[in-house]
RNA sequence: GUGGGCGUAGCUCAGCCGGUCAGAGCGCCAGACUGUGGAUCUGGAGGUCGUGGGUUCGAAGCCCAUCGCCCACCCCA
């Protein structure tokens, strides 16, 4: 029996690689301009730390972590990190981050994984790029978080994302919102599918995003969460809206938006592909001001966001950006006759002069070699030939021309360097 | 966890109601007067027809089971 690769992963190949480093790029070089560092965290962490930063009720914890036992005596369980804001939050902690200027900004890449059903454009391993803001409590750093998401997506061309903001207020208000919807949809539960039920007493706010059509029909007249912001929350909502404006980044309000992570306050926006189906969304995030006290620090308010990376590359395939093919080698050493050791040396000089060269290696005819060399995109072929080798020289051909002409062996390095315009 | 679709060479697929049905194209390898690519021609390698049962004189095509993949639901990235 064949192994295959478990369900929901796949092999990122050489063609389709060259799209992620270009995404990869554009991610680091935006991330400098913005001023975050770049933050690597372990793939595994201690369940505990998603148990309580991501929240028990949430359906991560529930049923989509990848949790296993350690090796050794006092094994604890680990899980494959679902997210990532909760184990950059833990980083900052342990490493004293706090004992930085604040606040610090930091920003990840890298592999995430949920136990689901995998199916177009959601995976059992994805990747998420991510950054975070710690210790600042101001809306202006709400503001630049969304303003390096949209401005991300708009550096690789995709048009027609659709930013919601919503505001799901804090341990002041948050108690308030939850007693209206109780109330209001304490009525009206038998009505409500066998989830929202639940809902309705571990996390009634989540009733609001269900998609059942009876529970959306039922939510029409509810309390909206950002009618039942304190002063604080209220302000800030505010302010977040006035530095959207001042940025001219569009939002859509969306009273309805409420983000499946219980650490979030405050501000919680989503990035959605109108249009895109099930899996409209790109990315989303919040503010998480209780997150690093959750986990065991002192309180530092927070903010960031998450970006899924396959959606993005998906919607970069029916649009913009899309990469050229791979570049083949700009030299290909070719022999005829018994010239192999000059021509293994030849190319350790290339090489070591910054040219891209290749060989062959699988000792086939001059025929082959040339269309091997012909297939791979070659720029120029050096023949290596008995005839040639006697005069000191080399046969050197412009694969594109066409044109053949020979070189003597101390010049051959220098000549193609020119050649190519290096 | 639930529902639907699909599983024939590396890839894309033919194969009608069971009886040359194990195929095509592309790719790969090699050859076409002996040391030269991309065009053309010729040849070759490569398949337990996802797997296991069953029906039948006979199954890739029918039945059952199983596994896998894809899509959708829940939820999310």
């Amino acid at each position: 029996m064949q192994i295959s690769r478990p369900r929901g992963t796949s092999d990122i190949l050489p063609e389709e690689a060259r799209r992620w480093r270009k995404l990869e790029n554009v991610i680091h070089e935006l991330c400098r301009l913005y001023g975050y560092g770049e933050i690597r965290t372990p793939i595994f962490e201690t369940t505990d730390l998603f148990l309580r930063g991501v929240g028990e009720a949430t359906d991560i914890v529930e049923k989509e972590m990848y949790t296993f036992k350690s090796k050794g005596k006092r094994a604890n369980s680990l899980t494959l990190r679902p997210e990532g804001t909760a184990p950059v939050a833990r980083a900052y902690l342990e490493n004293g981050l706090y004992a930085l200027p604040q606040p610090v900004k930091l920003y990840y890449i890298g592999p995430m994984f949920r136990y689901d059903r995998p199916q177009a454009g959601r995976y059992r391993q994805f990747h998420q790029f991510g950054a975070e803001i710690f210790g600042a409590d101001d809306p202006a750093a709400d503001a630049e978080v969304i303003a390096l998401a949209m401005t991300f997506f708009k550096k690789l061309g995709l048009k027609g994302l659709e930013l919601h903001l919503n505001s799901v207020g804090c341990p002041e208000c948050r108690p308030v919102m939850r007693e209206k919807l109780v109330e209001y949809f304490n009525l009206r539960i038998q009505e409500c599918c066998q989830d929202c039920r639940n809902r309705l007493v571990k996390n009634p706010l989540r009733i609001l995003d269900c998609k059942e059509d009876s529970c959306r029909e039922i939510r029409r007249g509810a309390p909206s969460p950002v009618d039942c912001l304190c002063t604080e929350c209220g302000a800030h909502f505010e302010h977040l809206r006035r530095y959207l404006d001042l940025l001219n980044i569009p939002y859509h309000l969306n009273p309805r938006l409420v983000r499946g992570l219980d650490y979030y306050t405050k501000t919680a926006f989503e990035i959605i592909i109108p249009g895109a189906g099930a899996q409209d969304a790109v990315g989303g995030g919040g503010r998480y001001d209780g997150l690093v006290q959750e986990i065991g620090g002192r309180s530092v308010p927070g903010v960031g966001f998450a970006l899924g990376l396959e959606r993005t590359l998906l919607l970069m395939l029916d649009g913009a950006g899309e990469v050229a093919t791979a570049p083949g080698p700009e030299v290909f050493v070719v022999t005829a006759g018994e010239t192999r050791d000059t021509a293994t040396r030849l190319v350790a000089d290339l090489r070591a002069a910054g040219l891209v060269a290749d060989r062959d290696y699988t000792g086939r005819s001059l025929k082959a070699q040339m269309k091997y060399a012909g297939k791979l995109g070659a720029r120029y072929v050096v023949i290596v030939g008995e005839d040639e080798l006697r005069g000191g020289r080399v046969a050197l051909k412009d694969m594109e021309a066409g044109r053949q002409t020979e070189v003597y062996l101390e010049e051959m390095v220098d000549f193609l360097r020119r050649a190519v315009g290096k």
